[in-house]
DNA sequence: CTGAAAGCGCTTACAG
DNA sequence: CTGAAAGCGCTTACAG
């Protein structure tokens, strides 16, 4: 059943009943009205949206691009991933849109073929900042970022600083002076700005990070598990060690127990995010909280905004963060 | 840039242009497929997907639909169906297919809409019956349930009953006589499917299920806190309880001990799902194992064959299930 | 091997 | 208030 159907049933011409479903009342008489209206009812009618984005150059469609690690991994595998996911689609439901998601190795790969549907819109999970360049310079449609460290885009991230800073302090606060960092190397963005606030509250106590307790580890479960055993056998005794990420705490929780150490009456773990997870972990942790739904909110905001003033928005939000206490350090 | 342009570009018509972008070799000249090739790469020129779709009457979009107990919960409010949704994204993209998803209160809801797409597939997350059936009316296109128990559609599920039955053998092997069970009640579908092996099993060793100790509780973490601590009193004391999902299980789990009761020392839990979170809970719980990632590739694949074959299957796949034996069930 | 023409299902000025 | 016509960006017989 098209619209041409309906106007040949209605006896009236197919603008007319597009001004019907379009809500243009005022353009047609209130019998014509009804009567089509019935008619599409009668029949379950839905105009088509591949015509009407054709057309119209827009779609309702959302683009959500998650950048794994690998192609062949889900992106179950990141649940910070997955939490944002989930409230960006409750965030674009809400606004009548529709989400289509696609995980992808680099951001650039999947643009062009993303962009052939019209999409109204293009959110992008922690894109590494050359990836950001090249996308601002490619993509001329409403596009947010989140958690990506870049000049000229609109971003959503969190005080990784303050994360960092706040994570030390808690320790310190605890009376820790050997404190380990455990997460992947970089030089710049979400995980070197929390190392740099790290190390900051260190050296306002006086004291110096000893580059020998970067454990080195991605934010897996499994990286965890062998990071966890890396630590529990450092020259450098370590008393607590602050962690990248909750998933990441979690298996250096178990590296450590497997390797016969105690959370935390032999070592304290600090992690990051503030996962669901934290409440069901053993022992329950204490994290660094980013405001995860705070986050994808304040994404779709600026999105829709882009979309509907049609301007571009450049802005750097950065969501606070806090330390969330739980049961997995020791007051020493 | 539209086809027409580089049509004129290369001074041929489109329909020439058309046969070079889909490969359709055989009736183009050498010389004309590479001037034309060469301006596709020049300008960056990827054809619109949406005008495709519209004549081709398909579209490459998969719809899948997550039900979800509220409207204004997220979908990772279930984990379980985020680990099936990751797969099936992976799944879909190795296909060269894009997802679409959306939450929905019930499933006829969005089918309308979601339809106006010219989705080639849908895949549709617990189901029920009811709404099965109305959908399977409904819609013509290749659809693939999961978790629905419904006659006349293709479903993937798992062994429920098998799933019942092995976690109360299991606890009878322990040395458990006194089982509650925790879950939603139903009269028909996977969890009364669950609950009817669990009950055999009982009935095996001659025992008789006591209804006192089945202890409402939606798969959520808070339900399951609430469940816990009602579990803690139960008038008919239980040494054990068997639990509709881990989620389920890590609440009833924090509720008991709440209440003052330690796992498995006081009480035995056995999940359902085996989720990954079952590695980082306090104790890591022991649980029935559903093969989640199988249970996304079958549904891949049934949802595909029908695609490619355009006819429609009817089936219904039991992926088998296992216990994951951990450390939240003591012997007795 | 190539092109003119029709058409997918809509919307949008424009004329009446 | 209503309709004829053009057009969105493609594909597909069909004729040459």
């Amino acid at each position: 059943m098209t619209l041409k159907d309906i106007a040949k049933e209605a006896g009236v011409s197919t603008a007319t009943v597009s001004n019907v479903i379009n809500g243009n009342h005022h353009k047609v008489s209130k019998e014509t009205i009804d009567k089509i209206q019935k008619i599409i009812s009668e029949n379950d009618y839905t105009p088509s949206a591949t015509a009407r984005s054709l057309i119209k150059k827009e779609s309702k469609i959302i683009g959500v691009v998650v950048p794994n690690l690998s192609e062949h991994d889900p992106f179950s595998s990141s649940p910070y991933n997955t939490q944002i996911l989930s409230w960006l689609e409750n965030y674009i439901r809400n606004q009548g849109y529709y989400m289509m998601i696609r995980t992808v190795g680099r951001c650039q790969d999947i643009l062009q073929a993303f962009l052939t549907w019209n999409i109204d819109g293009l959110i992008l999970l922690g894109a590494f900042k050359e990836e950001a360049e090249e996308i601002r310079e490619r993509v001329k449609i409403p596009t947010v970022y989140l958690d990506t460290y870049a000049e000229g885009i609109a971003n959503v991230g969190i005080d990784d600083y303050m994360g960092g800073y706040l994570a030390a302090k808690y320790l310190l606060n605890k009376g820790h002076r050997d404190i380990a960092f455990a997460g992947p190397v970089t030089t710049e963005g979400v995980i070197a700005t929390r190392f740099k606030g790290f190390c900051d509250a260190l050296n306002e106590k006086g004291l110096e990070f000893n580059n020998n307790r970067y454990v080195e580890a991605m934010t897996f479960f499994e990286d965890g598990v062998k990071a966890g055993k890396k630590l529990a056998f450092l020259k450098d005794k370590c008393t607590a060690c602050v962690c990248m990420s909750d998933i990441l705490a979690f298996g250096i929780m178990e590296g450590l127990r497997l390797s016969g150490l105690r959370v935390p009456e032999d070592i304290s773990v600090v992690g990051f995010d503030n996962l669901p997870e934290c409440k069901y972990s053993n022992p329950q942790l204490t994290t660094v909280s980013q405001n995860i739904k705070k986050k994808a909110c304040l994404a779709g905001d600026l999105l829709f905004e882009m979309i509907n003033s049609k301007k571009p928005v450049i802005c750097n939000h950065q969501v606070t963060v806090e330390i969330e206490e739980r049961f997995s350090v020791k007051q020493l």
